[in-house]
DNA sequence: CCCTTTCGATACATTGCTGTATCGGATACA
DNA sequence: TGTATCCGATACAGCAATGTATCGAAAGGG
């Protein structure tokens, strides 16, 4: 071993603060102007550091985007994975649905930066590897949940397995954030994803109200 | 009127030229690296111009990525317009989702440049507006299209009338987009569209063979 | 309370890109 | 072919952002 990795440190609890600070301004800059036209000097100018800050915490603004994506990636995840275990009888589907859209369907800020990390994983295979795995996982998880539906014969496979069905569930759901991200009508992508979701996961009995 | 709109000019032969070479390149080079991380400079390089001639034929980065981006949004409207006229009879809807989809999910390149103009849009709301225009257009034509076929009867309204299901369609295209930015699988691509429309189209009779 | 370690501000050199102004050669038209 | 016009190359000034090196101050351990 020639270098050491990342010479320990002694942590400081003021550094986790800026560290946080940097991000959270990030955030913000992103979301407002877009990734590709921040520069290092915006976000810290934002945060209310200098750039020395900066560069104490970080190597560059690629590596603080990857950090901040990572971050509320995860903490959605979370919450997505906690509204499909939520109900017991893991009945009602639909039910499961709504709750799904309500996390998904938030901030449109959150939408915007997501976005722009994936045109960016677009042409970075690496990082493109990263983001299908966390959508592996998280379809996985859908999977999952429709699998235990089915049990009780709910499920009308118009598309393949409870696996095809995660697939076209994620399917609509990038479809339906397009949309949104033009017209930033929330409440009309979240009356509609709900409508593409039970039409594709319930057979066609069931009228829903039009949300045109 | 104070001032000349645009004070007319010659139109030389030589001038269109550049113009479209400087397209072009603008559009590898917007596919390879970003919009965001591009400069005039390197769109001039790639199409073996100095800045003099871009600066001649166009005002901004920002200008010519809109015109590059009407350009081609343009032509393959047209050619899904005539994919969707094609067929006399107007009966077989699956038969036109092939076409259609072929036409769809061709480029990569693109594809990449097409998101690129999305994030852009997302944040500017003028532009962001005509981007709508020309979705309600290409949705307006499927709409038209499926209304034919629903006169033979084909057409299961899952989803309200022709209208809501050319949304869904526009919806199910937008979200295979998205995973097929991060794998670059179009083959997968376009038989997972293909059977996610079908499902979406046609009551769920016709198996169809697993993609996965 | 002192001393060591770490953090982040400041100053600096450098680079890459922008936009403008100018000019010579190309182009169109008579 | 002559000539007026147009196009695009070149040169220049300026700016904004980058990354590094240095240093004073804050934090935390003893």
């Amino acid at each position: 071993m020639v270098t050491e990795e990342k010479a320990e440190r002694r942590v400081t609890r003021r550094r986790v603060r800026t560290r946080a600070n940097l991000l959270d301004a990030a955030f913000a800059v992103f979301a407002a102007k877009g990734f590709g036209r921040v520069s290092i000097e915006e976000v810290c100018e934002a945060a209310g550091y200098s750039r020395g800050a900066f560069y104490s915490n970080f190597d560059s603004l690629d590596e603080l985007f990857f950090a901040l994506y990572r971050e509320r990636a995860d903490l959605i995840a979370d919450q997505v994975s906690g509204a499909l275990a939520q109900d017991v009888p893991d009945l009602d589907v639909p039910a499961a649905v709504d709750r799904v859209t309500e996390v998904l369907l938030l901030d449109l800020d959150w939408l915007l930066v997501k976005t722009d990390f994936l045109v960016h994983a677009a042409r970075a295979p690496q990082v493109a590897g990263t983001l299908l795995e966390h959508r592996a996982r998280l379809r996985r998880a859908i999977a999952e949940r429709l699998a235990r539906a089915q049990g009780f014969g709910e499920l009308p496979a118009v598309l393949g397995d409870a696996d095809g069905a995660a697939h076209a569930v994620v399917a609509a759901y990038d479809g339906v954030t397009t949309q949104l991200l033009l017209d930033k009508n929330v409440e009309a992508a979240r009356a509609w994803l709900t409508q593409l979701l039970t039409a594709l996961l319930t057979d066609g009995s069931s009228p829903q109200s039009d949300p045109h």
